[in-house]
DNA sequence: GATGAATGAGTATTCATTCAT
DNA sequence: GATGAATGAATACTCATTCAT
C-alpha cells in the first residue's frame, strides 16, 4: 500500500503521477517497467517516489487496487436489466460490462492481466484474491442453475467454470485485435466503438454458444 | 534463427545445449531466463553461444520453433480414428492430442504459451505466426461445418475460433492445475497420468460444450 | 553542539529525544545510524531534528559530551576509599569505578567505543579530546608514581598510559563477554553482575599483575 | 573467495587491483568503501570487478587473507632466537615481530583491524577465525607458563589472555601515534624507523612490565 | 517553532553482448 | 571454432539534508 505521503499529496499532482505509473506498467512488463522512467516522465525525484511507495511492487499494487475498483465501479454503473435469477441473462451482462470495462479503461484492463499472468511479487493475500479471480463466482452460478435445472447436471462446475472464465477473459483482447483498434483509438472513442452493432452481435453470439452449450438437455 | 555454426555441431552436443535451452526457456520467464546461466549449465563458453545464436531471442525462437515442430509430430503420431469430416470428432481428437502433448511435453508446451503471453523480441513474421496460432485451423474446419450445415450458420467465424481456440489454449494448464501435478509427476507421469478416466472426463465434458454450443440448431 | 532550540524544549521531550538517540547510536555504527530512524522513533518531524542539531554528527557530538558527563558524575559517586597518594589504590577505584558504569551503562559506554573506534566527522578538537582520552590522567599518575619511588623510573610514562588504558577500555568489554551478558541481561541486572565476586576477582588479578609489572625493583 | 578470473590475471593487473583494494579498505570504514570507487581507481569495467569477486564482502575477504598470508610469512622471516620454551622471550619476538609487521605493511595491518573491529559481512568460519585472532595462543603459553611454574598459580588463563592481547593488539597504533609517523612516513621507511632505538626500548619495556606482572612471586 | 515533502547523488549489483586471443 | 575476460548502461533502492509552508 502507497504510503500516506502519496495520499496527502495534492490531487492533481497525485493524479499525474498516477497516470505515469499506468502507462508505463500497461505498457511494459512488470519486470521491464522501470522506477527511472517513471520518475523523469513524473518529473520527481528518485526519492519522492520511495517516499509514496514502499517500492516497484507496492506501485503496482496500488495500480492493481485502483483498477479493480475502477472495473467495480464502472460495472456498477452499467444498469442490469435483467430477469433476477436468470443465469444466461446474468453472464450476458457481465461480459457485456467487462467488456465495455476494457475498451473504455484498456490500461487498467492491461494492469489486471499482468496481475493475473505475470509473476510479480505481491502480498500473498492480493495472490490469492488474484488467482481465485472471477472463478469462483461462476463456479456459483453454475451451481445454481444445476439444481434450479438450467444447466446440464453431469457438468463438473469446475471446469464449467474454467471454460466461462477463460472466455470472458480473453474476449476484450479478441475485439480489439478483430476490429483493429490502436491503442490510440482505444483512448478516444474505445466505450463508443465498444457499442457498435457489430461488437453487439459478438456478445450475443458468444452468450449463445455458451447458453447452447451448458444448458440441460 | 540459429547459425550453421550451431548446426554443424556434434549432434550430441547440439541436443545437449538445446536441452538447456529447454530447461532454462520453460522454467523461466523469457526476460528472467540468463544467457550465464545457460552457458554454465551446458558447459560451454558464452562466446560460443554467440557463435550459435544471435543473440537470446534467437535461442528463444529456436527453441519456439522445434516446440511446435515437436507438437506436429506428436500430433500426427496420435492416430484420428475419427470419420473424415466429422467437425466435432475433429475437435475432440484436436483437444486431446493437443492437451496429451502438453502432459507429455511440458516444457516444449511452456515455451508456447511463452512465446504467446510474454513481450519478446522476435521477427515480426514470427509474431504474426504466433498471433495466427491455430486459429486459422480452427475457422477453417467451422467454415466447412456451416456449409455442410453442422454449425450455425449465423456463427461468426472469428468469433467461433477465438472461443475454440481460447479454450483449447488453456485447458491444459486447467486440467494440471486441477488435478494437482506437480512438474515432477508430469516428466514422470504425464502422458499416463493425462490417459486416466477423470481426464478424459473432463474433455468430453468440454467438447459437449461445444458440440452444442455451436451446431446448428 | 545542539542549537539553543534544543536546550529550550520541555525536559521531558529533550529527555526522551535524548534517550531515542542514546539507542540508535549504541546500537548501531555511525554510519548506519540513522536519522529517519530517529524521528520515527522520537516522534517528531525530521525537520526538527535539524532546528535542534546541526547535523547527523552533532547529534552524536551531543550524546558523547553526555556520555562523558555522566561518567564523570557515575564516577565522583563512588566512594574511593584509598589512602590518598596510593597509586595502585587510585587505579584499583579508577577500574572498578569505570568497569561499574559501563556495566550500568553500557549504551553509554558503547557510546565512548564508537567515538575512539569509528570514523566520526566530529569537530577537531573534539576528535583531539577523544585521542588523548584518560591517558593524561595515567600519565600523570606514573610520573607522580616515579617521583614518589613507586614506580620503575626507567619507565616511558607514555608507554605505560598506553598500557593502562588500553587494559581499561577493553576490560568492560572482556568480562561481559567473557560471562556471556546479553544486552538486556545487563540492563536488567547490570550493576549487580558487576559486583560479583568472580568480576571482583577479575578486576583484582588485573591490578595485581599491573602493579608487580609497574612497580620499582 | 575471488573467483578464477581474478586468479587468471596477468600479474600486474592482479597487483594493480590488489593495490587499488588495500588504499581504499585501509583508508576507509568497511560500509563507506566503494566499490565505484574501486574501478575507477583502479581503470576497470564495474562488470570486470563483479567477475572477480562475489561483491564487495569477498574482496574484503581476499584482501584479509592476504593480510593474514603477508603477516605469517613475514614473522616467519623474522628469527626467533630465543630459548625453546622460554615463554616472555616468545612474547618479546612475537610483539617486536608483529608490530614490526604494523611499521613495514601499515596498509594490511589497517585491513586486520577492521576485520576485528567492524561489522563486515564474511563467511561464518572467517568470522570465527578472527574472533579467536592470537587469544587461544596466549591463553596456552600462559597455562604451559603456570605448568612449569614461570607464571602466577592463581591466573586466570583467560584474563591474562585478554591482557596480553589487548595490549599486543594496540602497540603498534600506540608506536605510530607516539612517534608520528604520518602515513608516507611510514610507507617510505616504516620497517627502518621501527628498527630505532626508541622504538626498541618501548618494546623492552612493555615485555619487562608484562613479565613482571604476569611471573610467579 | 514545527512540519514533512522534495531532493539527487549515492549505493551494490546484474547481464546481454563484444572481441581479442 | 572456441574461449572467457571486458564492457557499461541499466537496475532498484537509500538517506542526510533542505526548504517552503
Amino acid at each position: 500500500m502507497p504510503k500516506d505521503t502519496f495520499f496527502n499529496l495534492a490531487s492533481d499532482k497525485r493524479e499525474a503521477i498516477t497516470n505515469v505509473l499506468l502507462e508505463e506498467f500497461a505498457h511494459n512488463e512488470y519486470k521491464l517497467a522501470s522506477v527511472s522512467a517513471i520518475v523523469k516522465k513524473a518529473g520527481i525525484a528518485k526519492g519522492s517516489f520511495y517516499q509514496y511507495f514502499e517500492d516497484k511492487a507496492d506501485a503496482f499494487l496500488y495500480l492493481f487496487q485502483l483498477a479493480m475498483q475502477e472495473k467495480m465501479e464502472f460495472m456498477n454503473s452499467i444498469p442490469a436489466d435483467n430477469v433476477q435469477g436468470d443465469l444466461f441473462a446474468n453472464l450476458r451482462w457481465m461480459m457485456e460490462a467487462g467488456t465495455s470495462f476494457e475498451f473504455s479503461n484498456p490500461n487498467y484492463a492491461q494492469i489486471g492481466y499482468r496481475a493475473v499472468f505475470e509473476d510479480i511479487p505481491l502480498p500473498a493475500e492480493t495472490k490469492a484474491l488474484i488467482e481465485e479471480g472471477s472463478r469462483g463466482y461462476f463456479k456459483e452460478q453454475l451451481i445454481q442453475g444445476i439444481s434450479s435445472g438450467e444447466i446440464d447436471p453431469n457438468l463438473d462446475a469446475d471446469l464449467g467454470a474454467f471454460i466461462l472464465e477463460s472466455t470472458f477473459n480473453n474476449i476484450g483482447k479478441h475485439l480489439m485485435g478483430h476490429f483493429s483498434f490502436s491503442p490510440t483509438d482505444l483512448l478516444e472513442q474505445g466505450a463508443a466503438a465498444f457499442a457498435s452493432a457489430e461488437m453487439q452481435s459478438a456478445l450475443d453470439q458468444t452468450i449463445n454458444i455458451l447458453e447452447h452449450g451448458f444448458k440441460a438437455k
